[in-house]
DNA sequence: CAGCTAAGTCATCAAGTGATGACTTAAGAT
DNA sequence: ATCTTAAGTCATCACTTGATGACTTAGCTG
């Protein structure tokens, strides 16, 4: 939780860019809740008030800052057959313990608990997440498979990156891969 | 959050329980964050000075309140071969929104974005859940396996009825609970 | 340079946090 | 009946939280 870029003066749409990545790391590290204005406002070199006065709550920080980047991005043009794979090695090598920087699965699971953006968060995995996800998908079910693949995904993250079991170490990679691409394949294909 | 048994005075064998009993349900509803020592002082219908005089901090009334029902219980009876089945037949079949009283995987979940317990809750589910199941397993890489199928649940509870995505709703509970056993049977027999 | 507008700051509010030490009071023992 | 000890309360501290409205100042335009 540094600060930034050294700001030049009085240009808001850059001012507005350094509270966007503050924000992001801040809630990235502690989640809505434990992540205060003031701390943000610090990182970037600005006055608290003026966060407020750019998105109206913290609430709306969050939502503009986080929420848009729950995206699939790349993993959409992956052939189904790739898909298990490709996001089973992604998911097994991100590192284990201490996350830095922007990871919005992180952000997210982090600020599950908060009322006041759950209900924002939820809508946002199901447009950008699920949605997407179910169309590329074949058989029955789509959307319910969809949603598996991503509570599978986010328990991993969470007891791993999160919680830190001992169990699932940084040394593990190969087989934690493993396990959850077979998980994942059969989510993908869709068998019974 | 109401209060509960009328309480009869100066018995603090009871009152302690009456603790307890408000602590589990207001971090089940709220997390650790979200629950106020007052908040559950006034629903053991106590002042809220008498808690931190039990339990010293609100991190320790966590610890003795909730950490210690983190176990498998009755699982641990089981074969291997029904395991798989009674777990997800268990998991899928939990209310999917509202949960009211105490579920320890929720308070869990909950919680694990607080600083303040996230260690806690680490050792607690080493030590009283990946353990003991790892124990029942055969095969290789046991506690990894095990962590899995804990990640695999808590993904998702938190998914189906912390966050509440749509298209994990109260009626799916045939398919979720199909799918859930499939990962869940692999993860129990070991098979690469 | 003058002046206007947007960018940013300041002081402050009201509410809520967990925690503490000194107090009161009820219940059981003598 | 009194006395002691444990059970429970009260007032309060020191802080943090998000939010607001009035203020200052920088930078562009004419």
């Amino acid at each position: 939780m540094k600060k930034k870029t050294p700001q030049k003066k009085r240009d808001a749409e850059s001012t507005r860019a350094r509270i966007f990545e503050c924000a992001q790391q801040a809630f990235t590290e502690k989640g809505y809740d434990g992540a205060g204005i003031r701390e943000i406002a610090a990182c970037a070199g600005v006055n608290a008030a003026l966060i407020s006065r750019y998105f109206g709550s913290k609430q709306e920080l969050f939502e503009h800052a986080v929420l848009p980047h729950f995206e699939l991005g790349d993993l959409l043009d992956l052939d189904t057959s790739a898909f298990a794979e490709t996001v089973a090695s992604a998911y097994a090598q991100k590192p284990a313990r201490p996350h830095e920087g922007f990871d919005p699965m992180i952000a997210l699971l982090k600020s599950a608990a908060s009322p006041d953006v759950r209900g924002a968060i939820a809508g946002a995995i199901d447009r950008q997440i699920i949605g997407p996800l179910a169309g590329k998908l074949d058989g029955e079910n789509r959307a319910q498979r969809a949603a598996l693949i991503v509570a599978w995904l986010g328990g991993f993250d969470l007891f791993r990156r999160i919680i830190g079991l001992s169990s699932m170490p940084e040394a593990e990679t190969e087989f934690l891969q493993r396990q959850l691409e077979a998980s994942l394949e059969r989510l993908v294909s869709g068998q019974p």
